[in-house]
DNA sequence: GTCCACGCTAAGCGCCCGCTCACCTTCGGC
DNA sequence: GCCGAAGGTGAGCGGGCGCTTAGCGTGGAC
């Protein structure tokens, strides 16, 4: 019996949160499909088809599609601003936090660009209520990263003339990545986290 | 009598090329709806309801929505490849065209942020045939950024590892604008240019 | 004055959408 | 062996979708 967070091999698996088995399904069957098509695209037929069941079973689980997407949405959101917090609280300069923030963060978008496409582009999909929740997390990832610019400004280690702009194009860096990156592509996702880094602490003006 | 490309005042004014004046009035409504709710979740009743007619009204002026979406995306993705190039082929070196060609493509993609949404967002839900002929558009946008940076490394003006990643991420930071931007924020268009031609210039190592 | 091409509308067709409902297993508790 | 809860299915409802068609008003050519 493995807990909620593990898999059988012991790591931690993407949704192990979400349960029973079924609707776990269900979820990853509606991440795909909405990465593919779009929210709007796709049919409640489409993601109980994928997940093996008839299009009745889904309504067992959720309330409504929206519901589906509003629940990817904040799982993925936690996710990734745990992601940042980890990388924000490590030892070390702000260099060298900025830097793992980045590499981290772009790796996800682009190991897990399924998932990270949905999250970042069909926000807008959501209804008003499940739209101001994922915002506030949003809030929460920004001021992850422009406190890790502005620790390493009162360093000196950085030289920033606007760091809440500057902190603007560092995220719109690394989340763009999920509607470029293409697993097929030439780069893997740890060369292109990397390659964001270095552009990064070049944005800033960290000491080489 | 204005010339297609003229309006009243003289100025050149967006879609002007799209005639007869009803097309034209059909495509914008389109271009607005798009952009705020996704070519999915609009509907044609939506888009001739927006320029004051009839939903049959449509069809007489393009075969299908998804031709509207192609039209739409044809001509952003020509002007945008013009303020490239108009920026590439300027007199002065290579910082200075840089600075240019990105100031000026993040004006287009903050200034008339509903049309490079569409532009940018909405490629997947064009038919294969259509998507093609976009890419292949695509491909000529980030062969000029490309060039410029080539220019500059082989003037000893940039110092640049890898110049395929590194025009990539220019351009994903300068399309990511159409995603973020808000009319009512802190920030104008030009703002928002002058900010990111300067962090472009230190990704790619300009003498300052 | 007549005519017809053009631009447009009212009505509606066929389809598929999100979602529901009546019913059918399966299975642990006793 | 019986029962209720949990989880599933097949059929289908109401509605809105993209798109079509028959017909109307109007203005320029002659």
């Amino acid at each position: 019996m493995s807990t909620a967070q593990e898999t059988v091999g012991g790591e931690p698996q993407p949704w192990g949160e979400v349960t029973p088995d079924a609707a776990r399904r269900l979820l990853v069957a509606a991440v795909e499909a909405f990465a593919e098509r779009g929210y709007h695209a796709t049919t409640t037929r489409d993601i109980a088809g994928r997940a093996g069941m008839s299009p009745a079973a889904l309504y067992i689980h959720y309330k409504t599609k929206e519901e589906l997407l509003h629940r990817i949405s904040r799982i993925g959101h936690e996710k990734a601003l745990e992601i940042l917090r980890t990388a924000a609280r490590r030892d070390g300069g702000a260099t060298e936090r900025l830097a793992d923030a980045v590499s981290s963060f772009v790796r996800w978008h682009a190991g897990g660009r399924t998932t990270a496409r949905v999250v970042q582009y069909e926000l807008d999909s959501l209804g008003p209520d499940a739209r101001a929740e994922i915002l506030a997390l949003r809030r929460q990832v920004d001021a992850e990263v422009r406190h890790i610019i502005e620790d390493g400004v009162a360093a000196g280690e950085f030289e920033v003339r606007d760091v809440h702009g500057t902190t603007l194009a560092v995220l719109s860096l690394c989340i763009d990545v999920a509607r470029w990156f293409n697993v097929d592509g030439p780069r893997t996702p740890q060369e292109v986290g990397e390659l964001y880094a270095d552009l990064v602490l070049r944005m800033v003006g960290a000491a080489k």
